[in-house]
DNA sequence: TCAATAGTGTCTTTGAGACACTATCCG
DNA sequence: CGGATAGTGTCTCAAAGACACTATTGA
């Protein structure tokens, strides 16, 4: 913890408030998305072109600074909208990274973040478009990243995968109704493999995530598919960090 | 991140070398090992005594500042050899707690760690023992604990519990050599509930983890059985966090 | 009708757990 | 020998995967 317990009671905390003012906070956020591919959809990244040292013109995740009296998610939820002008429904604390040398200014410790958003949601505003903001495939990023970016970009990514392989995440890159196929689709972009469709559906109709809306996709030129909708119980949305 | 990106360039850090710091950075650490109960072996936590405001006198896990230039695990390494005087060889990464009001002094963020102890390590030094640093079992601890100490330890029980199932770490808590049945007690005290000796021992040679030493346990009043070593390939050992 | 996707039924394999059984030690 | 713990063999059951099959649409 913070506190001193009194015992070798070194006066740390005259010396820190007066010389050393320890490490500053901020907060990354690394934001997934599925996105349309050259060939087929994606699993997606954002990322931000720094414009001024250090770093300058490399490609970053999105953040910045904790404020005092600023939550640690809110802060990211912050960054998140001002810089990438996006909203996320799914925001999840992924590691803390503290190298004293990660950032060459100054010892700079980050709270990495780690947000989902749907294929709708995921609109970039005009304005940064492309020149301030791009989504870039997650294994098809322009290495190297600023700061220690690659190493939190790659346990992202692992994180994702085995997240989603036991946990109902994959809902948040969804709009709110969709086929089967596509969520197998989420599922085949981010395990990078395919999934058997007959026990896919099986095992997502076992788990009572998914109701039938009873419409149906039109227009298509095969067997229309059943539009499904997701209800998570309180237990199914428990992620696992503290309540 | 840390480093703003241009755009809305907010005068921030400006802002913040002088009017701002923002929050100040600790670690906590919650240390686990298997101690002896009143009845039988019990999985605890070592606590240490608060000898100051706030919440003077009560109990919190050890912990404290980062240094400028020090690494987070450094940081947690140093403070559980300062205040508790043990060394852990597992040490891993839990959670960034930043509630602005976990501190009634100040909003400082803690970074929490939790160490795993062997029994034969958690010996605490004599000057300290019982009056300022105590092992308390691990789901009778007193409450409250200081700052939000609580929830750190519901995390980290939690997290250990989760861990244990899935990843070789219960032998951080043993000595180098051990039985069987010293192991799966081990198992059984985390998660609290009794194991089939015949499915754990198949399951635990399946894995390859542990290798016979030729040995056995002399003196017992019984069949005497056969003492073990842990030998992990580096694959059992990734533990998630970045490398 | 055909191509293509939606959706069903069923077999096999695998691993977890239950549990009866044998082995070996001490006193 | 008897009590206790070490260690083995085998059955059952449930979930995961493979895959052949039927259903329904537009063109």
């Amino acid at each position: 913890m913070i506190e001193q317990t009194a015992q070798n009671a070194e006066p740390l905390s005259l010396e820190r408030s007066q010389h050393a003012p320890g490490p500053t906070v901020g907060v990354s956020v690394v934001i997934f998305s599925i996105q349309p591919g050259p060939q087929r959809q994606q699993l997606s990244v954002l990322l931000v072109r720094r414009n001024k040292p250090p770093y300058e013109n490399q490609w970053a995740m999105p953040g910045g600074w904790v404020r005092t009296g600023e939550g640690l998610e809110a802060a990211a939820q912050r960054h998140l909208h001002t810089k990438a002008g996006l909203t996320s429904t799914y925001l999840e604390q992924l590691y803390t990274f503290g190298r004293p040398d990660r950032d060459p200014r100054e010892h700079r410790i980050a709270v990495a973040y780690y947000a989902l958003v749907s294929s709708a949601a995921a609109q970039l505003p005009e304005a940064k478009a492309d020149r301030e903001a791009r989504w870039f495939p997650a294994d098809c990023v322009p290495k190297p990243l600023a700061f220690d970016h690659d190493e939190i970009l790659s346990y992202a990514l692992w994180r994702l995968r085995n997240k989603v392989s036991y946990a109902y995440v994959a809902y948040q890159l969804l709009p709110p109704t969709f086929t089967l196929a596509e969520l197998r689709k989420v599922y085949e972009v981010i395990l990078d493999h395919p999934l058997d469709p007959t026990n896919f559906r099986r095992k997502v109709e076992a788990s009572g995530t998914i109701i039938p809306t009873g419409k149906r996709v039109e227009g298509g030129a095969h067997r229309p598919p059943q539009l499904y909708r997701c209800q998570l119980t309180p237990e199914q949305l428990l992620t696992g960090p503290p309540s």
